[in-house]
DNA sequence: CTGGATTCTTAATCTACCTTAATGTTTGCA
DNA sequence: TGCAAACATTAAGGTAGATTAAGAATCCAG
């Protein structure tokens, strides 16, 4: 019930509109879980590198809304959604922490802001992932993102 | 260590700063939690009619980032956050599906779009609060709401 | 009931970020 | 090792939503 799996780069993990019971715990790599939206455009929902947990968060009867693929080649292990709410409490917490400051970032921070904000709080996934995967998880474009960084490195 | 309380409307229940480790289960009435931004503007984290929890969802050492106050006289389960996190894995799961979709919706949909599915899934809470509390949860400005439900109108 | 405060609407102007497009740079694999 | 393909940067022009300001509607304490 416990599996541990070995997936590839690329490798996709689970699609929107799965019935998905499975929970992802990672031990090496970087996974990543995304939605895509009506007119075809991905946004990136959040970033698994070590030690993370990922999952759709949606209730396990229910059609996914998220894809999960791996963006390095990973080692993780699966677990089934009820086991996993078994005995992580403490995970299911720190989650939804991690979402709140996600919502009221998206909220209340500029796109400057957000960018030096995820810089602080995820220093090494910046070097691990392409820009404009930085910039879909921020919510701006590639190109707003070139242009946050010019701005951040003249105001030094 | 499960007290029933009775608040009015405006009361405030918990400020952003505060080390707090209370959770609220809504018997009747209506709460909100909100965050302030540098800027001194308020952004609705979430609203809670009967029957939903509401709390910061940070570590319970940590200080909170939410303030939460009663937006209607309001009779509420005062729990302690590591109780609640005993029982109820269930409510914490059904909450981290509604961030989901909220973190969604704030990233990928238009303020018009936010506005739609806002009115699908909380066709009571509209009659309840002010439009500048739709506004500020969904993350524009009472003017931009004002323009919103004119083109929407309009547009039937 | 009434007068002040809060809320809502409308409209003009402004701005952060998007779109498009052209150019430069890195990556990966034949 | 070379050369597509993917990625990043820059710049010009466009747009959703912010800001500001003024007036109208609503609320409510005295």
């Amino acid at each position: 019930m416990l599996k541990k799996i070995k997936v590839k780069k690329g490798q996709i993990l689970q699609r929107k509109g799965d019935i998905h019971t499975k929970v992802y715990e990672v031990e090496s790599g970087l996974l990543r879980s995304y939605s895509i939206d009506n007119k075809g455009k991905e946004h990136i929902f959040m970033f698994a590198p070590e030690g993370w947990i990922i999952a759709d968060n949606g209730s396990p009867d229910q059609p996914c809304e998220l894809f999960i693929d791996a963006l390095e080649e990973s080692i993780l292990f699966e677990k089934e959604k009820k086991l996993d709410s078994e005995h992580s409490n403490q995970k299911l917490i720190k989650r939804l922490g991690v979402l709140q400051t996600r919502v009221i970032m998206l909220m209340s921070a500029s796109a400057i802001e957000r960018y030096e904000h995820f810089l602080g709080m995820y220093p090494d996934i910046v070097q691990r992932v392409p820009q404009r995967m930085i910039a879909s998880y921020l919510g701006i474009t590639p190109e707003a993102l070139s242009t946050v960084k010019r701005l951040q490195f003249r105001n030094k």
